[in-house]
DNA sequence: CGTTTGCTCTTTTTT
DNA sequence: AGAGCAAACG
């Protein structure tokens, strides 16, 4: 029987483990694609409480819920045992959990569509105004600027809304622990508590969350950070690269450890899209080694429109699953050149640069059968805001009374009943998120029901992803992020989408490439760009040209494809019937 | 007053 | 293409 360190360390390669036990002081992992990332932390987390840390005393930050979720899992599953007291969440979740800690009376969480709502009182119900206006606010308070003169009126009488209506929104989340850290002996009791801070994507954090990881890590703290500063993507929300690559600066004597195995994608996969992000100018210096040999080469397809795009994504998808499917059976051409490896549908994605391509791409895939998986866009929860759901229930819990609510009325039903009034059913993922927050046992109390909304508000809409669930994923390139899938076809790999480039076009190649790179570094075994040669798309048709990044990918990785018109299509099979 | 029609406008990424 | 918005209509 192996003992404890020797189980948690193994199977990692030098560095990883360098990472994993290099538990005092500042920690800088410089973590590519595909590197054991995930793997790494989950270690870390446990062999720190091997070395006996208390759970209590670590904080690890996702940026995602999911991230969160299965670290949280990953780490239950090594260590057999209860790790729930490790905080492991996203930085609104552990801002919520400090804002509760200190807030003596109850809040609620305003996300979007809330914000949105309040600043319509003050635009004379002009939602594009109210619109614009939250993006402003959202901005100052994550770049942690004053906004100009003119602003500052609706900022101060918004901000006065929110707190007449004990509201919170989402940056505030990260905001008030900022002020509450100004209380030294608040500050004082959270540096204790979290002992060991460990980030996940850093590369991602915008100046309100550095601040806030700064104060929480003091001087010297034992703060480790991961990320890699070429899948930063998230620029227009705030994130800030400058601050990865100042770590060493902020935290001296900071160690610097790097992992540059990559075992998740052919070695085809590894080499063309690093050839591809060598293009940037403003990078680390850093080297990736794929330990897998091979692979097919990358399959660049040319497609008459985004209709076609659809149709050949779903082809090569029916063409790839398992033999025993009746799918195969009806619709897939026969194929010798395809991997041994049976797929299921939870194999491929389809990534794209936008949200408006999901709908055609989705309305092929629904005509074809196959199982998919939207992730993001527009959420049904969010028909609703806070406050209607929170008066309905109130209402419904006034009326029925505290007696008869504990015997014959559980917090379900009261909950079930108030949000179907609200249009909201049981299938609403917001109905399964809140369900499986609210502690069954507890006292149906208000308060429960209010802690458990304003996680609900930070766990959508981008989470809504169950990797047991067998079907297709159809997700934007911000959202694939994390991610890994057998077969990755990126569509609408054309100029315009892939960079994007609004008309007039100041647009940022730099993470434009970077945004590729990770919808490139997604698949493990087979990856398809896929280009249409005319596109209509916002109302307008257009005949795209491919993307140039294609031709930074060297000729060597790929291979071509092209699908001809329909027109053509057309004669041809009326020539053959001759 | 509520609904319908037609005109205009923009058009990324999301915790 | 679709949403927002204003004017016009019933």
């Amino acid at each position: 029987m192996m003992n404890a360190e020797a189980r948690i360390l193994e199977g990692l390669n030098g560095s990883q483990r360098e990472a994993v036990t290099a538990i005092n002081g500042p920690l800088m992992v410089v973590a590519g694609p595909g590197t054991g990332k995930t793997l790494t932390i989950v270690r870390r987390i446990a062999y720190l409480i091997y070395q006996g840390v208390r759970p209590e005393h670590i904080l690890a930050v996702t940026f995602t819920n999911r991230a969160a979720q299965e670290m949280q899992q990953r780490t239950a599953a090594l260590l057999e045992k209860d790790i729930t007291k490790v905080f492991i969440g996203t930085f609104h979740m552990t801002g919520l959990q400090i804002v509760r800690d200190n807030t003596p009376h109850d809040f609620v969480v305003y996300a979007r569509k809330d914000q949105v709502n309040i600043l319509m009182t003050m635009f004379e119900d002009q939602v594009r105004k109210a619109e614009e206006a939250a993006d402003r606010i959202s901005r100052i308070k994550n770049f942690l600027e004053d906004g100009d003169e003119g602003f500052q009126m609706v900022y101060k009488q918004y901000q006065t809304l929110l707190n007449e209506e004990n509201a919170l929104d989402l940056d505030d989340l990260i905001l008030r622990p900022i002020e509450m850290f100004r209380d030294a002996s608040i500050l004082q009791r959270y540096r204790e508590r979290f002992r060991h801070i460990i980030v996940d994507e850093y590369q991602d954090i915008n100046p309100a969350q550095y601040r806030f990881l700064r104060l929480l890590a003091g001087d010297n703290g034992n703060i480790c950070v991961v990320g890699d500063a070429d899948q930063a993507i998230y620029a227009f929300r705030g994130a800030d690269v400058a601050n990865f690559l100042n770590f060493e600066k902020d935290f001296p004597g900071a160690r610097r450890i790097t992992l540059s195995h990559n075992y998740r994608s052919t070695a085809t996969i590894v080499n063309a899209s690093d050839m591809l992000i060598q293009n940037n100018t403003h990078r680390i210096g850093r080297t990736i080694y794929p330990v897998r040999e091979g692979g097919a080469q990358i399959t660049v397809a040319s497609v008459p429109d985004e209709k076609a795009e659809s149709e050949f994504i779903v082809n090569e998808i029916e063409a790839r699953i398992g033999g025993t499917s009746h799918y195969q059976l009806l619709n897939a051409p026969h194929r010798h050149d395809l991997p041994e490896t049976a797929c299921s549908f939870s194999d491929f994605a389809v990534i794209y640069r936008t949200n408006a391509q999901a709908e055609s791409i989705g309305e092929v895939f629904r005509a074809s059968g196959i199982p998919f998986k939207m992730i993001g866009s527009r959420y049904i929860a969010e028909k609703r805001t806070s406050s209607e759901i929170i008066e309905t229930l109130k209402d419904r819990a006034a009326n029925i009374g505290p007696a008869t609510f504990t015997q014959s009325f559980s917090i379900e039903e009261l909950i079930r009943s108030a949000l179907r009034e609200l249009g909201i059913d049981d299938s609403d993922l917001f109905y399964q998120l809140l369900m499986s927050i609210i502690p069954r046992h507890d006292a149906p109390a208000i308060q429960t029901f209010l802690d458990a909304m304003n996680m609900v508000q930070l766990l959508l809409p981008a989470d809504d992803f169950d990797p047991r669930a067998d079907s297709v994923t159809l997700m934007t390139l911000h959202t694939g992020k994390g991610l890994e899938f057998k077969v990755v076809f990126i569509a609408g790999v054309e100029d315009g989408l892939i960079p994007y480039s609004l008309r007039g076009g100041h647009d940022d190649t730099e993470e434009e490439r970077r945004l590729f790179y990770v919808g490139m570094t997604r698949a493990k075994e087979e990856l398809f760009l896929v280009n249409a040669r005319s596109r209509s798309l916002y109302g307008r048709n257009t005949t795209p040209c491919a993307s140039p990044f294609i031709r930074e990918i060297p000729e060597i990785f790929i291979q071509t494809a092209t699908v001809p018109d329909r027109a053509k299509k057309r004669r041809q099979k009326q020539m053959k019937l001759f």
